[in-house]
DNA sequence: TGTACATCAGTGAACGCGCGTTCACTGATGTAC
DNA sequence: TGTACATCAGTGAACGCGCGTTCACTGATGTAC
């Protein structure tokens, strides 16, 4: 059959959405190429008409999920709210429950760290990208030292994030979500030239 | 061929040992059993007179990584040192760069995320363990209160490992491990109490 | 002391299965005449 | 206006491969007599 203008790119945009969540809910590695395809509605043999190959399929899905301000934390970092707001809502159950509609970092980092540089680069600008926006947020201190504590805070979110999922749902794993949250704010309130050296 | 008392143990523990470093290189999904054996120096098939599936490899791996004071992070925080010292260790570059010695959460905490509820209880006991050690270092606070301070350092320090390892070798993920450590620092001695009001 | 048998960690081929990838084919629509 | 052909997104079977797992077999040593 022959398809309307515009009905490639828009089926193309489809693969990628669905990858984009299932590489975050099962990981790049287990989620499998007719799996996907057959989540689009589609057969495996199309695959090859959209992408050169599975690679090149999670680098456009890592792009895309960094160039989309779908996350409702990034929407909150780009509204300029507080950082009560974009910390919580990063540090919620609902993240912690849904990682395919997530943070990459927090659901591929570790994976994403085993794959080509090329793919890495791509990780990178979107690392980048954040760190830019949260250091933008920042109440207090130069321009380096806003930098240094975004890369910090953006650590703690998602290695905070990667805990209250593995723990599970439950009290325990919403109290790491809460002490993340508390321990973010201490720190993007607090001035380094006050640090007392550590207790005898 | 008949083998000596306690070679059979003796096996076990290294394929055990070989297990636990590939599952940290590679991931859990990426190492499979038949190069693991090789590694080992045995062929697939005696596999399953020592495990009864992967997965129960999977969980005395992480036991076995869990119980051992090999890594020198834990040896700093059992010896009592102070955080300078334990937060170099675990945010080095030598620890960035050789994930098969390192931390099992930073290397496979998203993967154990999506592992059975019974391997998670496994890596639950050990970042219960891990939390403990960190907490009885801390200089300042209730117990209570260095628990929930040991919490976030933890989420901070798997978080920054992983954004470093993300990122590769290189000036920018020496730069992600040295604020890492400087905001953990920060974040030790930090006063809940004296935290100011976010600014205008 | 010498022989026959039991033990059992390890071997290596085979199982069905799903993976990423390839490719000959389909068929509805657009275009040419 | 009607017919013949070109286009091309998508189909579905097939490729070799490595996966986790099973199993009949091996063979050096321990034990029984």
């Amino acid at each position: 059959m022959r398809y309307g203008k515009g009905h490639r790119e828009e089926t193309r945009r489809h693969i990628i959405d669905v990858a984009a969540r299932r590489f975050r809910e099962d990981g790049v590695a287990a989620a499998g190429i007719a799996g996907l395809m057959a989540d689009a509605g589609l057969t495996n043999g199309a695959f090859y008409t959209h992408f050169t190959s599975k690679e090149d399929l999670v680098r456009q899905a890592l792009q895309a999920v960094q160039e989309n301000t779908q996350g409702t934390t990034v929407q909150a970092l780009k509204d300029g709210a507080p950082p009560e707001v974009w910390l919580r809502r990063y540090l919620s159950p609902q993240h912690r429950d849904n990682p395919g509609a997530g943070c990459v970092a927090a659901a591929l980092s570790a994976e994403i760290a085993r794959h080509p540089e090329e793919t890495r680069d791509i990780f990178r600008a979107g690392y980048e990208k954040f760190v830019g926006l949260i250091a933008a947020t920042l109440p207090i201190g130069t321009p380096a030292e806003r930098r240094a504590k975004a890369q910090a805070l953006y650590g703690l979110m998602i290695g905070t994030l990667q805990l209250a999922r593995a723990v599970g749902k439950g009290p325990e794993s919403d109290e790491i979500l809460d002490n993340g949250v508390k321990a973010g704010l201490v720190f993007i309130s607090s001035v380094p030239e006050l640090r007392c050296v550590t207790a005898p």
